[in-house]
Order: structure tokens, then C-alpha cells, then sequence
DNA sequence: TATTAATATTAGATATTTTTAATATAATGA
DNA sequence: TCATTATATTAAAAATATCTAATATTAATA
């Protein structure tokens, strides 16, 4: 129940770039060019931004052609939240995980 | 569907000393001298942390004597989870809120 | 092979956060 | 009132994070 990995997740949340990152990643898989235009941030912040993702287990990248092709790993993003919840309701976090469960 | 004040929670949670404020918060109420020697931290630092908790809303204190007891505010908790929910899937965040609306 | 395009990596500059040290405030009790 | 205890506030130092600029890598293409 250490969970050690999910707490840089919320690290990796803390930054208003990288919470669009997620946020647009979670609507469409997307290339580092892509994102760098809808971000509005430099190639190498970019890049920056998504190896800390990365690194985080929170996105994947796969590649085509010349590109690399990000998308949101949504399965680290709930475990995260359920740590999350265990923060502060066990019982809660319970019956989500169960209705979690249920769905997936 | 802004929720400006909810960026900054991730902010807060990013910190490893404030998880752990949190965490003992769930379990317990606390003063400031408690928590500054559970986590082991100086009386200032605990009281900066603790400014900042405050700030966004995550906590409550009350003055009893010359103490102050902190309080966890998990309704606070709660809306953070559902806006970080959003991020990666919608369908499953209105689910839950459901769920949470039916249990409290 | 040389060139271009897409992305990654690195180093250093800049900005932000966190801690420490000192001081201030507020309540209590002698 | 004076001293003490608990906490808050402030400024500066120390530690981290983020960005920019330069360079490296990798794949496609001429």
C-alpha cells in the first residue's frame, strides 16, 4: 500500500501545462508537433514535459514514421485517483473501486 | 467549468510533506505542534504548509486555548477528485458522482 | 550520402518552492 | 505586568522546477 510512484503523479498534475497535456490527450491521441501547437510552448519544453508524463506511467508513445504518437494511460491515472481518495475516505474509495470494477 | 481554484489543489498535493499532513488529517484532527512532530518538520514549516492547506481550502482550524486544531475538508477533497476525474473520462466521473450523491 | 523534418537531450539561465532563522502575535498563568 | 507556550509571519538561503538555446538522434527523402 506504499503507492511510491503515485505520489509524483500529483507532481506531474501541479503543472497547468502538463494538466492540458493530459486533458487534451485524454480527448485524442496526439504527436509532440500537435501538442506543441496547441500548448503554445517550444519543441523542447514540450518534449520536457512529456518525458516527466512518461516517466510518470501516465502516457505512452508509439511511433509512426518520423513521428511519435502520445497517448493517455488512463489505468495509471485511476489508480492514482484511488490513492487519492484513500487520502482522505477509505470506505469511498472502496465502493468506487468496486463500481470501477464492475465497468471496466 | 473553469475550476481555477481546483488547479491549485494538485499544486498542494504535490507536496510529500502536505500528503502526509492530509493523510494524518483524515484520520484525526490536529494542532500545529502535533503534526510538527509526526512529520518531523520545523514549527514554521508546518505552519507555512499548513497556510497553504488552508489557502485552498483543503483544511479548517479552530481556536481552542492557545492551540489551533486543524481539520481535514473532505468535501474540498471531493470536488478536486471529481474536476481530476474529468480530465481523463467523463462518463465515469458522472457515475460516480452519483455515487457519492446517494451515499451523503 | 546529404538534407530535411520530427523529436530528444543537455546545459545553463530564470523562476518558483521550500526551508531556516529571526521576530511577531495571542493566550495563559504566575 | 512579566514570562511562557503555541502559532504565525517575514526575509533570506537553499533546493527544485521550468524554460531557452544549442546540439544530438532518428527516419524519410532527394
Amino acid at each position: 500500500m506504499g503507492m511510491p510512484q503515485v505520489e509524483s503523479v500529483f507532481r506531474i498534475l501541479a503543472d497547468k501545462n502538463r494538466t492540458r497535456m493530459v486533458k487534451l490527450l485524454g480527448e485524442n491521441e496526439l504527436t509532440v508537433g500537435e501538442l506543441e501547437r496547441s500548448l503554445g510552448l517550444s519543441q523542447s519544453a514540450t518534449s520536457q514535459h512529456l518525458k516527466l508524463l512518461n516517466d510518470a506511467g501516465l502516457v505512452v508513445c508509439r511511433k509512426h514514421g518520423n513521428f511519435r504518437i502520445y497517448s493517455l494511460r488512463k489505468e495509471a491515472l485511476q489508480k492514482a485517483m484511488r490513492y487519492f481518495d484513500s487520502l482522505w475516505d477509505e470506505g469511498l474509495n472502496k465502493m468506487k473501486t468496486k463500481l470501477e470494477h464492475g465497468k471496466g
